[in-house]
DNA sequence: ATATTTCTAATTGTCGACAATTCGCCATGA
DNA sequence: TCATGGCGAATTGTCGACAATTAGAAATAT
């Protein structure tokens, strides 16, 4: 399945991982890697032990090193000297952060989307939203096609921005401690109708050319996730707080 | 050989780089590699190479490409593989968007700062303003001061945001390339008395609690700050050419 | 003389081994 | 019983050597 976006970028999609004949070990072990933890195979705030790593993935503690301090600089790991690394594990005070660092920036990306997107781009953005919603009717159950998608609708209106330090940013370092996120917290279909129209109405305003109007839906429209992984959180704070007063 | 080490270990202010209680090899190397490229002693866009780093900083090339790849996810350096790594050159267009990332964060750290800046940070933060200022009237010529001065500044009202995340972000990764591209362009006084009132307006605004005001006198002091950099730029491009025309 | 090819030297990628540090365990003592 | 001290296993930090790849120079052919 051909994705329906512009070939500008070697990473086009943020879960089409398809591994470009990776040259060398430290490369493909540092993606691997990355993959895992947003995907939840290791568990936050669990320890990885380096002759571990190094067996599983069978090579040297060489090139593993030298992974390993990237996904620190990206802060997916943490490390301490002479001690060693775990899994990142957000707190909810650092997701509301994060998600405030995604209302300013994807406001901007948006403004600036509607300012340099071609026609062409932007139908190409309209076929994306198409597709995921598409998907999610097929399977109604299934929450991860909508939540992909929806990073993906995220993804190309950065793309759209055409800021390279605004995509290198959003895409190779928030959007997967994004995701990340979504696993730790296994955050489930969130406000899937919802969404959907403040998706479309974005990129009204994106293709009508109006960045005001883009930047200003964009910003409700992170502020209300936003806000609704806040509340999700209070019930659940709420819930087990009757739970361990009733037993 | 001992190493001129003061035990005052604190990421207080981003160029008082007193090397603390250095751990490991890797780690000095890293801070040393990103306090060279930030202050031009390694010219951007020249290669870097192990076996010549290795020597000058008298270790092997273990711990040195873990730096290495520390500092490429910093994008302080680019790295092709098997053919070798060059210290990172903004050009103009990256500045640029440099700026309007800024401009987008910034304004929301002062936002924050006014919400949740006690009055003893407040204080601190005038002292600063004060302490560059007289420095500034005494070396008058120096622009090195009210440089750092100016971003000791920016960097204080990010640290009153008390958003850790935004923190990271700016004062990690973005102000270093801030640094590198002050010396890349050699960007002498930068339109001081001006930029010195906007900076005592924002922190009035933060002393009162006006968030809004704030974010509004952030955002137009970054752009200010673009547009004069920008200005500055087409004056030297229209130099050049007229230059060129004459020879 | 120019272009192509080959070969050499240098640099990068990877590995295994050794040194240094930390953490858990057990013994000893109050 | 609990605190404390030291011992030992495991992990991390560092190094030098070897393999793989590339860039540039030399040599050859057109």
């Amino acid at each position: 399945m051909s994705l329906p976006i512009s070939s500008s970028y070697s990473d086009t999609s943020p879960h089409e991982m398809a591994a470009p004949e990776v040259r060398t070990l430290a490369e493909r072990v540092f993606h691997q890697l990355q993959d895992a933890i947003v995907r939840g195979e290791l568990a936050p705030g669990s320890k990885i032990t380096e002759p571990g790593l190094s067996k599983t993935y069978g090579i040297s503690r060489g090139p593993l090193r030298e992974a390993m301090r990237r996904l620190e600089a990206h802060r997916l790991i943490e490390r301490v000297p002479h001690v060693g690394a775990r899994v990142v594990k957000l707190s909810m005070k650092e997701l509301l952060e994060l998600f405030d660092l995604r209302e300013a920036l994807e406001s901007m990306a948006a403004r600036l989307a509607a300012e340099h997107m071609s026609p062409e781009e932007v139908q190409g953005l309209r076929d994306v939203l198409a597709l995921h919603e598409g998907q999610a009717d097929l399977k109604r159950g299934e929450a991860y096609y909508q939540r992909e998608g929806d990073l993906d609708f995220h993804y190309c209106i950065v793309q759209g921005s055409h800021n390279k330090m605004l995509m290198n940013l959003l895409c190779d370092d928030l959007y997967y401690l994004v995701r990340l996120y979504r696993t730790q917290f296994s955050a489930s279909g969130t406000r899937p109708q919802r969404a959907f129209v403040e998706h479309h109405r974005i990129v009204d305003a994106i293709e009508a050319g109006d960045p005001e109007l883009a930047e200003l839906l964009m910003r409700r429209h992170v502020s209300a996730s936003r806000a609704n992984v806040a509340d999700r959180y209070a019930a659940t704070l709420e819930e087990s707080a009757s739970k361990s007063q009733s037993s």
